[in-house]
Formats: C-alpha cells, structure tokens, sequence
DNA sequence: TTAATTTGTTAGTCATAACTAACTTTTTTA
DNA sequence: TAAAAAAGTTAGTTATGACTAACAAATTAA
C-alpha cells in the first residue's frame, strides 16, 4: 500500500472494475481470471473490459500480461477492500436500522459504496458499534483494510449426513435471494445433508423441521460452515 | 405531478440542474432566471447549462422559449423537492447521528442525494422520527413532496436595534461555512443589530456577549428571523 | 437611438465508457 | 498436430456532458 495519503480520484466504473476483478480472485480462488470472466461477471461486453483494464494499468491498479490472466496490484486490492468494506457496512446499516430484508440491501449498498467520504464510513461503523459481519454472514474488512474470508464451503460439496451452518450466500441476484429467504432459510440456519443424488448431483436438505429438495446449481450459490 | 409511478431515470446532472434552477427561483425567489445565472450557479459554462436545458424541456422537466427565461414544470419541481428532501435528511442524519459538523455535511450529503431508493429515504425519515428542520434551520420537505420555506430575511435586511434568531446560512460554500462558525455563530443564536454603517453597509452585531463587526456579504449569505 | 455590454445560442472538440464487428492469439479437441 | 472453439484485442461508433470560440439577440447606457 502507497504512503500518500488517499486521493480516491477513481470513478465509479473503475471502482467497479477493481471490487469485481478482487472478488473473482481472491473471494471466488480463481487461480486465473481472464478478460472475457470479468466481461461477464459485469455484464459488459468484453471490448469493454479490455479497454478499462489497459486503463487500471496504467493507473498501476492492475497487472497482466497481453493474452494473459489478470492480477490486482496492493494498490488495487486496497481499493477493492475498502469497496467491500463500504458495501457490507451499508447492507448491515440497511438492515439493522432502516428495516430492509436480507434481499433488498445489494442494490441500494452498490450505489452508497461509491461515495466518498472518509469520515462517513468510519463514523457509520462506530455508531453501527463496528459489526463483525454483514447480513449476508460475510465478514466486513476493518478500518486497516484487513481482509479475511470465512472458512466457508458451498453446500454442494458437502456429503451424506453432514451438518452445517449458512454463513452466507452468494449475493449478486435479487432473484436468487428472494428464493433462499421464501424456503426458510435464514443466515446461521442449521442445515443437515440428508441425501445427495448422483444422476444430477441434486440435495435432499433438512432444517428447522422441514425438508427440501434443492438443485446443484443453488447449492453452488449458499455457502455453508461445516459443523460436524 | 404525474401519475404514473416514479420511473426516476434522470442522470446526476440533470438532477443537479432541476435543483439548482429550484432553488435559483423558489429560494432566492428570483423574478427571472436566465441560462448564464443558471451556469454560474453550478460552476459550469453557459453552453453546457444551453445544452442541459434543451434536454430538461424535451422530457418536460423545464419551459423556456428562446431567449427568454428559465421556469420549471410541476414534474420538474416535484423532481427538485424530492432531492432537497434527500439533500436536508442525509445532513441531519449526519450531524445528529454521525458527529458531522455544521460545516461538514454539505459536500457530502451533495453525493447522497443521488442515490436511487424510495424506501431509503423513507426510512431514513422514520428512523429520525420526522425531523422538520436540517442542520442549517432549513425545512425539510415531506413523503409527499409538499415543500414550504422559512419567513426569513438576510441579515443585511434589518436595521440598527433589531433582534433576530440565526436560522439559516447559504450553504454553498465550505470556506463560508467554517468562517461562521469559527466567530460563533451556530443555529438559533440570537443576534441583535448594534449599528449598520452607511458608507460600507458593514454591520456590527452582538451574540452571546460576543461584539463582531460583519461586512455586507457575510450578511447577505446569513438568514435569520426577526424576533424583535 | 445608436453603441456597448450582457446574455443566450450554435458549432465543433474532448473525455469517459459503453457498444458491435472484425480480427488475432491461445487453447482445446478431434 | 491441425482444425475448431474460446479468449483476447483493435478499430470504429455512440451517448453523455463537459469545454472553447464564434456569433446573435436583448438589454443598458451614453
């Protein structure tokens, strides 16, 4: 990390740029990501992508080699976290005092973490009382910019009579959350493995009394601690 | 005000311009307002205000004929109250919730005035409870849009022997802001007009056993209500 | 009432950040 | 390993919203 005190000039489509490319690396563990990966993570056409990334170079925000993968430099990972912190402490803020749902908080916390001010988000994390994680169950970077992931495994990769924990779900469509909440489940649900079916990888699930049938494709999304 | 519900898809700068010619007409109360006072105000050049407002009027935010002066149309002020009501919660919200200062809030609230989301703000209102005044003793528009200003003069207006109550200061300048402040002057102070001289219009008050002497354009940027 | 000044408009340029279409390099697979 | 597919790049276009420079209309003042 640089020593100049920071003078955040990005705009909003860099900062885009840097949280999205941050979190295919370090959240997701990719061990590579290419230009056309982040096109689609951000939905933009990958000419697009192509042309912000020469332009984070040169900002010495990002790294990478013609026809080769992308990494971020410290300078631009420490722009991502702070973005990560700014989401999660809006969502948890959303949540905790302005009565949203779990469901509700993405899109609105995507706008708030584009605004610039030092001050607003470490005072929103002192009157907040500094919250260790967001409503999703993510844990929130500290004002140090310290980053950490939970030990979290999808519910997929889990067997036959395992039990564990939803520590959080993977946020970015409104759909998908709306459904995880309308089955019942809820952050710190105890969920336990009742049955995992080879032909197509399908999971028969219990928790709080009831018992469910979900398919690989959302047990790729939820995002669980084992407990046993 | 239209009907249909509402679709706000106006960008960030045509917000500022509907705002700014709001309060160019209905807070200064200016007989006319023309495209150079509008380019002023924001700081931007009169082509690019020529430009904006050939826009605003073909989405029937803004009337005008060539040459003539600037008004807005019922959607466009319902467009303009809704953001100074964004504008004067976020700024209470800040100072009575996260240890901003007077002089502080308004570059900020600036920005978070922009961000999209109804329930926000209406629950941001609840959380409150209501607030009537910002920080600045300036009313703050209801859910419905009904938008009323204070019964305030400037303090250049009034004359020797008068009392008056600070209400409110011209928040556009930061520089402005601190100075008010750093002579003492805060919301509701009681200042009393000890002389107004001729030759300069410079005028010499007194508040809380504190003797200044102000010159006219500090004056003409101080609002306050006459008590006496 | 004409000249000067102010105000408003138009034309053309620039930066940002999106796009499509065409092309090149790399990787996969037959 | 050569052809096909996927991934990455480049060129050129578009929209937004700034800008300057040049010009036209309206207002003010001599």
């Amino acid at each position: 990390m640089t020593n100049k005190l920071n003078s955040n000039n990005l705009t909003k489509s860099e900062e885009d740029y840097l949280k999205a490319l941050f979190q295919l690396l370090i959240e997701d563990n990719s061990a590579k990501v290419g230009n056309n990966q982040l096109a689609d993570y951000l939905k933009v056409s990958p000419a697009s992508t192509n042309n912000m990334i020469k332009k984070l170079k040169a900002k010495n925000y990002v790294v990478s080699e013609k026809y080769g993968k992308l990494d971020l430099t410290e300078e631009g990972k420490y722009i991502a976290v702070r973005l990560i912190r700014k989401h999660r402490l809006w969502e948890t803020f959303l949540c905790d005092y302005l009565n949203f749902t779990w469901d509700e908080v993405h899109d609105v916390a995507e706008q708030l973490e584009h605004i610039k001010s030092q001050k607003l988000i470490d005072e929103l994390d002192r009157f907040m009382d500094f919250p260790k994680k967001d409503p999703h169950g993510e844990l929130i970077p500290n004002a140090k910019g310290e980053y950490s992931v939970l030990p979290k495994v999808t519910l997929s990769s889990l067997t036959e009579g395992d039990l564990c924990q939803l520590v959080a779900v993977n946020d970015g469509s409104v759909q998908f959350l709306k459904y995880v909440s309308e089955i019942g489940l809820a952050l710190s649900s105890e969920i336990k493995i009742l049955e995992v079916r080879e032909f197509d990888k399908s999971i028969r699930i219990q928790f709080n009394d009831v018992i469910e049938t979900v398919t690989k494709k959302f047990a790729d999304n939820v995002f669980v601690k084992k407990v046993v």
